[in-house]
DNA sequence: CTCTATGCAAAAACTTTGCAGGGAT
DNA sequence: ATCCCTGCAAAGTTTTTGCATAGAG
């Protein structure tokens, strides 16, 4: 399903700024902000940041918040925990993790704060 | 130990605003932001912040980001899982969360985003 | 007495809001 | 033609820095 296929789902315009922003989200293999993003696209930031908002509203995008302030976003597909290295600032996505049993709660995401593995060397 | 030994312990001088910044965080049983503080301490930002800045150098203070950029800190002890809710944006500490089984990270956190128990019913 | 801590004011960093013009359907 | 989208400018929020004064050891 490509970018102007998922707008139209969600009966979202369909606008050349708002298809190039999810096309690279969509081609990512991990999460990205703004910073990322804008070099790239050149695309306003205010732009960027109501779209993200937009994407996470219809499910389309999951965003969270890292370490240094700044929100990350990334294709909402199967839950999977992500790890913020606190000395580089990376955020990468991990798959089998661990097992966790909470009752009551509904988790949406679980991120993992340390030091990834070349820092770590 | 009280807040008046542990600064003493690691060579920090001892005045009113810092003991009982340090003394607020030893009787919480939850992570604390500036807004929660300043209510009852009516400490300025500055005074707060680089106080946390100090507590954390010296490893008597454990920070991190919660959803709604704000930083968050506790009294270091036994490692263990935040629950942070999208909807109250409350921060709970949680015990026995699960397992984990990664290498080479060196995990410091664990912070699961989601629906907390209240929001959820 | 010396050196660090405090608090005000101002700056910094990231995100949001207001508004006028432009574009999709 | 209508209504949503875009981008500039300005404001909002949280944290940090500069600097003069106050306080601990």
């Amino acid at each position: 399903m490509n970018a102007k296929e998922i707008m139209n789902e969600h009966n979202l315009k369909v606008t050349n700024p708002r298809a190039s922003l999810l096309e690279v989200f969509l081609q990512s293999d991990r999460p990205l902000c703004y910073d990322e993003v804008k070099i790239d696209l050149k695309m306003d930031k205010t732009t960027f940041y109501r779209n993200m908002t937009t994407f996470e509203e219809v499910g389309v995008i999951n965003g969270f918040e890292s370490d240094d302030k700044k929100r990350y976003y990334e294709v909402s597909k199967t839950k999977h925990a992500h790890f913020i290295c606190k000395k580089c600032h990376s955020v990468e996505c991990l798959n089998e993790v661990g097992t966790l049993n909470l009752i009551g709660y509904q988790v949406d995401n679980f991120i993992l704060h340390g030091t990834c593995k070349s820092c770590n060397q």
